[in-house]
DNA sequence: GACGCTGGCGTTTTT
DNA sequence: CGCCAGCGTC
């Protein structure tokens, strides 16, 4: 047991403590993922079988990074531990025992997207105005009840709630309710909240079930347990009721999920329920400066509620935090961005040692621009995934209703989807009557000519012969996942139709469609995924379970500044961290206020940031930001006033950000004759520069960018536009190269240019909208 | 049914 | 500013 040497006595503790409830609370830093590493592994080495051991992570990167290090102390044997996020496990349990409350093995799974298009469709039917009843209220009311463990019929009977209700005026939120999970469980589908809810039912309802996996588990690991909501809390109390080694680990202090249901009154439930609980606190910290360390613990202390503990670190006392400040968001941008440069120049440190946090995704753009006009590779974590960008989404959906022909919101997809000339009206026919006569709305596309004699049934039996074909191509088990999966894109028309769009959107559209058969490729390729079949139904399970965090790096070059939420950074660690958006309204959320009155969660979350940093810490607030096209001041944070100012420092020696040759190629203009704003300050802004006209839109964005490739088309295009080019203009386009207008195609809606480029990437039709065009 | 235009509205965080 | 639902026209 050489890995005892390294830790100190708590950390031991918690290592050798083998039966029993183990409650951990680790302070930020304490090196709790090497406790729960040496734990298991230490448990296995004393005879357990890895088969008895469920871990539930946060992630699924997290559950395999740490199957990794467990390999590396007790070889193979990690293959056979249960790990996973709470979603993820649960999702594989209901997939074998979801039997027992109706739903097949093949049930599809509801992002949070088909939510609320499902209920935004019940909405209309039951001829409520979505005004009132908006989709999102109602989804949020929704998830709240089954995150507490209400049923529809509970709900409909709860006079508490009934009030609540009315008083929101929203009166048929019960009955809302119910029709929505009658329309999940006829379409053989489950939200997020589902396989929570249902893995309660589950274990409720059906003994047998319950005690086949309590004696599977033996042992129940919980990390992140401060995240947890009561029916996640719920199920693993279930799961230990019999063995009772539940061992939890986490940070009452970093609980920042309290908008999902998650509640620190789990950790007191705990001791509740488990009165001989092993309590050990993990209070030195192994990550931080003292600076950082004692800067953070200043904070925090301004909390009433919570556990009583004692960070501190015996860690060099390191640099003070630096606090810029800069006029406007972009500048704050070009600052940071700056910083980075020159600290990788003067440090010798690499892009993977920074990090940029903010309070939202939408603060990323401007560091976006920045760090590209200075050559830095980035990438952003969250946002707008690879998974939920339209064509991705369209073509998950074909496979979704593949295995799952009752799936309804997979079935509205894609229908007309290339167009068969199937319009709202005949779709909304088709699930209602579906739902009144109790019957999945593949039955009715089946049997089209029994229910509608319409026009459009032989489209719809084209259909019904399609989906049959790829059925039987899946079902036949002759093709792997990737060869199926190719398959449907091509025949369905899918792949035809993007490709055949000329467009640099429509371009990337088909690039996107082309990686994800990629990623199927890899899937089935791959040999080490743990231990399930390898056919498109498990991928999909994959992809819909999958946490922002553990999407990819598309290319081998992982060198990179990292961006993301502070959501999104638990967990992590980096040498230099950048907190930016320091802005009252902003951080703390106006809307977290407004909604919750909570401020504590809000001063945990600035909690987590700064405890993320190793070496250097530095803040930054803008005093004007632009939203919604106009510039609005900004107050900075009150969190900047409760860090104890002896640890905070302004910054110096920041140069003016960026130099004019460093910007992009001067002279690139927007095909609009709209006129540009300009800021009321006298720093030259992106916003109002030529790097604006051509910036990357917000919501095409990669996963991961840095490649010049996707931009959008201005909304606001007008024909007038095109009186900007004529045929015969030399040209440059940012991406293409150089050319020769050889027509203006104005007919139809969309205002083509036909452009011969030099070179060999020939002629290019470019809707006139991209106008990436700067005419020489 | 498809498509373009217009006006209203929005940004918290995520499985 | 940009999205998208809703409306009007073909």
């Amino acid at each position: 047991m050489d890995y005892l040497q390294g830790l100190n006595q708590p950390q031991q503790d918690a290592v050798q403590h083998i039966s029993g409830p183990l409650m951990i609370i680790a302070g930020a830093g304490s090196g709790k993922t090497r406790v729960l590493t040496y734990r298991t592994a230490h448990l296995i080495e004393k005879g357990v079988d890895p088969f008895q051991i469920l871990l539930l992570t946060f992630t699924n990167k997290a559950a395999g990074e740490m199957r990794e290090r467990i390999e590396k102390v007790i070889g193979n044997d990690a293959k056979n531990l249960w790990m996973g996020t709470f979603h993820s496990v649960f999702a594989k349990i209901l997939r074998f025992d979801g039997k027992h409350l109706g739903y097949t093995s093949d049930f599809s799974i509801y992002d949070t997207d088909d939510s609320k298009s499902l209920i935004r469709s019940i909405v209309k039917e039951r001829g409520l105005d979505d005004k009132i009843y908006k989709p999102n209220v109602v989804f949020n009311r929704i998830s709240g009840a089954k995150n507490r463990l209400i049923g529809p019929d509970d709900y409909m009977n709860n006079p508490i709630i009934s009030a609540d209700d009315t008083a929101a005026k929203l009166p048929e939120m019960g009955k809302l309710y119910k029709i929505y999970a009658t329309r999940c469980f006829q379409a053989n589908a489950m939200d997020f909240d589902d396989l929570l809810f249902n893995t309660n039912l589950l274990f409720r309802d059906h003994p047998a079930v319950l005690d086949k996996y309590q004696r599977k588990f033996k042992y129940v690991m919980v990390d992140e347990f401060q995240d947890t909501n009561v029916s996640q809390y719920l199920i693993v109390k279930k799961l230990s009721d019999i063995s009772r080694n539940l061992c939890v680990v986490g940070d009452d202090a970093q609980s920042i999920y309290a908008f999902r249901g998650a509640s620190i009154d789990n950790i007191l439930n705990l001791e509740k329920d488990y009165p001989n609980m092993t309590t050990i606190k993990l209070e030195q910290n192994y990550r931080s400066t003292q600076n950082i360390v004692e800067a953070a613990n200043s904070i925090i202390a301004k909390n009433k509620n919570q556990l009583k503990k004692n960070v501190f670190t015996e860690n060099e006392e390191g640099s003070l935090i630096e606090l810029i400040k800069a006029s406007s968001d972009n500048e704050e941008g070009r600052l940071v961005s700056t910083h980075i440069f020159e600290s990788k120049m003067n440090l010798g440190l690499r892009n993977t040692d920074f990090a940029i946090l903010y309070r939202t995704n939408a603060q990323s753009r401007t560091f976006e621009e920045s760090l590209r006009k200075l050559n830095i590779k980035y990438r952003i974590i969250g946002g707008l995934s690879f998974y939920q960008r339209r064509e991705i989404k369209d073509l998950l959906a074909y496979f979704r209703f593949v295995i799952n022909q009752n799936d309804e919101e997979a079935f509205k997809r894609i229908i007309n989807l290339p167009k068969r000339g199937i319009g709202d009206t005949t779709i909304a026919k088709i699930t209602i009557t579906a739902a009144e006569q109790q019957i999945s709305v593949w039955e009715v596309v089946a049997n089209i000519r029994q229910y509608q004699a319409g026009r459009f049934a032989d489209t719809i039996e084209g259909f019904a012969d399609l989906i049959k074909s790829f059925k039987i191509m899946v079902e036949s088990q002759k093709k792997d996942a990737y060869e199926v999966a190719s398959h449907i894109a091509k025949s369905s028309g899918l792949l035809r139709e993007l490709h055949d769009d000329k467009t640099v959107e429509g371009l990337s559209r088909y690039e996107n469609v082309q990686e994800l058969l990629n990623s199927i490729k890899e899937f089935v390729d791959n040999p080490d995924t743990g231990t399930d079949e390898k056919n498109l139904a498990t991928f999909l399970q994959n992809v819909s379970l999958m946490t922002t965090a553990d999407e990819d790096d598309p290319d081998g070059d992982n060198d990179r500044v990292t961006m993301m939420t502070i959501h999104g950074a638990k967990g992590l660690e980096f040498n230099h961290v950048y907190v930016v958006g320091m802005e009252e309204d902003l951080f703390p959320s106006q809307m977290m206020l407004q909604s919750r009155a909570d401020l504590e969660e809000e001063r945990r979350l600035f909690y987590v940031a700064i405890t993320r940093a190793e070496k250097k810490l530095m803040m930054s607030y803008a005093e004007t930001r632009y939203q919604w096209g106009r510039l609005k001041p900004c107050e900075p944070s009150r969190f900047l006033d409760e860090i104890d100012p002896k640890y905070l420092q302004f910054a110096k020696n920041i140069r003016r950000a960026v130099e004019d040759t460093q910007r992009l190629p001067q002279g690139f203009v927007r095909m609009s004759n709209r006129e540009q704003k300009m800021p009321d300050f006298n720093t030259p802004d992106t916003k109002t520069s030529v790097a604006n006209l051509i910036r990357p839109s917000t919501s095409t964005r990669p996963a991961v960018t840095g490649s010049a490739n996707t931009y959008k088309p201005s909304a606001d295009f007008t024909p007038s536009d095109t009186k900007n080019l004529a045929e015969g203009d030399r040209v440059e386009h940012l991406k293409f190269g150089f050319g020769k207008v050889k027509k203006i195609d104005t007919n139809g809606t969309d205002r083509k240019a036909i452009i011969q480029f030099e070179g060999t990437i020939g002629e290019k039709t470019l809707l006139l909208s991209f106008a990436k065009l700067r005419i020489l």
